[in-house]
DNA sequence: GACAAAAAAGCACGGTCGTGCGATTAACGT
DNA sequence: ACGTTAATCGCACGACCGTGCTTTTTTGTC
């Protein structure tokens, strides 16, 4: 019983960082295997398939994700200083994991790759996008937004600045991706104010 | 001579629409063989290595995209009207290939594949923003842009936009990313004013 | 049209892929 | 402690991977 839930869960914290530095569909079963020291069919046993073996790291991403990222930023007092920790804590996200950010990785490796995988992806990407929507509208609710203020709108442009700066700093390792995103950051706020 | 020519040109225009659906690395010599209706062997000798044929396809886009997106922007009179058909001239690059802009696509693919597909990826992306740091200086120059303005802030902020289409275009399908792309913009120039 | 050179194909290789199945070992309930 | 069940392993399979080597076909020149 328990034995085999904490092997697993092992596998799938193993398979999130293979996934993060080489894409979900390179997490191989025998790779995987070699790194967690088992046997390719005992791990595949686990799984039954390699598609529900990625979505299972899809899976185990997204609780870390909400441990590590949600939860906490909504202790914060809602507004902009909720907004900069939300920035703040996915920047420690994605620089725990050796590729980066595995919800943008695999989300760009996935475009057009239908199936489970993707549509996993695409609900968990959408969830994300509805989840900036309601910081910005508790903003507006708490003063530090116009009324009349497009939280879609900020939604994409926040998101647009994790994806630069996830670039920027993972392929072009540019030394001041930090303070040009603060920099951007500043300036959305700014015109929401 | 000249026939041998021909077909690595149509191989690679195969091989760039494969690279931006499934990605650089899942370009293999036997479906691009098969799509092309050509021996693996016969495509093989083309290039020596995977790698080469990686890079050659990289090359392939760049030259592609200079004539596509480049040059006509530079006909164009400097300063906002011509980032606007920057913006618009890549979007309609992007929409030609199957999985959009190849360079997102493998750039996001590479960053932890270090050897010389990643170094050549990272120098056309280097090329890139410098690019649009001039494109940035050149309406400072033309008066467009306050002569105090950041150009290399410019370039990460213009970059993280076309980021964030290409990911709620391609993953999310959104129907307004184009109409939240022009107001990111738009309010991304207002502030250079 | 003959001939040299270039281009393409055929075939084989060692590896790894995802996935099944039977045997074996470890863990748990009683 | 024993028996049952869960967990893991060993092995095999067909398919495809990248890459060499040899042979055949196509191309361009005189």
């Amino acid at each position: 019983m328990t034995k085999g839930d904490d092997t697993k869960q092992y596998i799938l914290a193993a398979g999130l960082g293979m996934a993060s530095e080489l894409g979900l569909e390179d997490v191989t079963i025998g790779a995987l295997a070699k790194r967690t020291g088992m046997s390719k069919s005992g791990l595949f046993a686990h799984f039954q398939s390699k598609e529900n073996l990625q979505i299972a790291i899809m899976e185990h991403a997204a609780e870390l994700f909400k441990q590590t990222v949600i939860m906490p930023v909504l202790q914060i007092t809602a507004g902009i200083s909720r907004i900069n920790a939300l920035l703040n804590n996915w920047i420690s996200w994605g620089s725990k994991l050796p590729g980066g950010c595995i919800f943008v990785v695999a989300g760009n490796e996935f475009t057009e790759r239908p199936g489970k995988v993707r549509d996993f992806l695409l609900n968990q990407q959408m969830d994300w996008h509805q989840f900036l929507c309601r910081v910005a509208q508790s903003a507006i609710d708490v003063g530090d937004f116009r009324s009349d203020s497009d939280c879609d709108q900020f939604a994409f442009e926040f998101y647009s600045h994790i994806l630069g700066f996830h670039l920027y700093h993972k392929l072009l390792q540019s030394q001041d991706c930090t303070q040009r995103q603060q920099t951007a950051l500043a300036r959305l706020l700014d015109s929401y104010r």
